[in-house]
DNA sequence: AGTTGATAGTACGCAGTCAAACTATCTCAC
DNA sequence: GTGAGATAGTTTGACTGCGTACTATCAACT
């Protein structure tokens, strides 16, 4: 019980702390979010508002807000879908592509700065450990 | 990265199960995270506004309606503190007390279902390497 | 004592999310 | 084909939290 809550814990304080570098580039932490989905599956960086919103564990309503924010940005572009006319196509757009690149590296940089103080052993083990919890809460 | 993305997925997915817990004893999770802090130093279960939103890593804005709401459905009292007129102790009520001890409860068997999935050791490097990340992050 | 700066709690306005209701479209059995 | 139910995205309304400004009080120095 100790060592969840301990968890929960430090994910709060990782929060804030990604919070700052991802404002150094415009974006809030939702924002981030689901440009980093975009960016993950690499070209054409395209999705479907459902798949990421589920992806983000989030509701569909919370993802059109954001994509309607990236828009207004210039970030991502709505585009129809040809297979489904329900539905459409989000697309990183050149802008967006940069400015997630961007926060990423930065972001990677932030976090490896906290690696060190972990040996590689518990580094290996908080990773399967990790691992063994997210399969089993997935289901 | 891998790790700390995965840890902060591990702790959003833990967060809807805890959710579940708590609304079957009427609380929302900012209520039963405040009546979980009164509880955890004993009796006299009372602690000031400021103490608790430091702890629970919110504003003072966030605690004072948190309280307000608590206060209205009997579970915490606010009485006068006699060190500083500027302040409260905030008290669990018995009904309050006998609320976050059930929720405690069932949430503690909760969690005690995910355990088996880690060995013994695991547990232990898990435990290791969060106490580790905590006391960087927390300077 | 008096003054200055810090601190406690609160009120107000804003932003972000969700749930539920709605429209449009798809899917599939008949 | 056609109708029934599922699904995609959006809109609406409510809720919760934060940041800021404000009042009351404390603490410390002169």
């Amino acid at each position: 019980m100790g060592v969840f809550g301990r968890l929960v814990q430090v994910a709060a304080m990782l929060d804030p702390a990604s919070e700052a570098v991802f404002a150094r580039h415009g974006l809030r932490r939702g924002e981030f979010d689901v440009l980093a989905a975009l960016r993950r599956p690499g070209p054409p960086y395209a999705l479907i508002p459902s798949e990421m919103a589920a992806e983000l564990m989030m509701s569909r309503a919370g993802m059109t807000s954001r994509v309607d924010r990236l828009e207004a940005a210039g970030l991502v572009e709505r585009s129809l879908d040809p297979d489904d006319r329900r539905s459409f196509r989000i697309t990183l757009t050149d802008k967006g592509l940069r400015v997630v690149d961007a926060a990423l590296g930065e972001h990677a940089v932030r976090l490896a700065e906290l690696s060190p103080h972990l040996t590689h052993e518990q580094s290996r083990a908080l990773e399967d450990a990790l691992r063994t919890l997210t399969r089993k809460l997935s289901r």
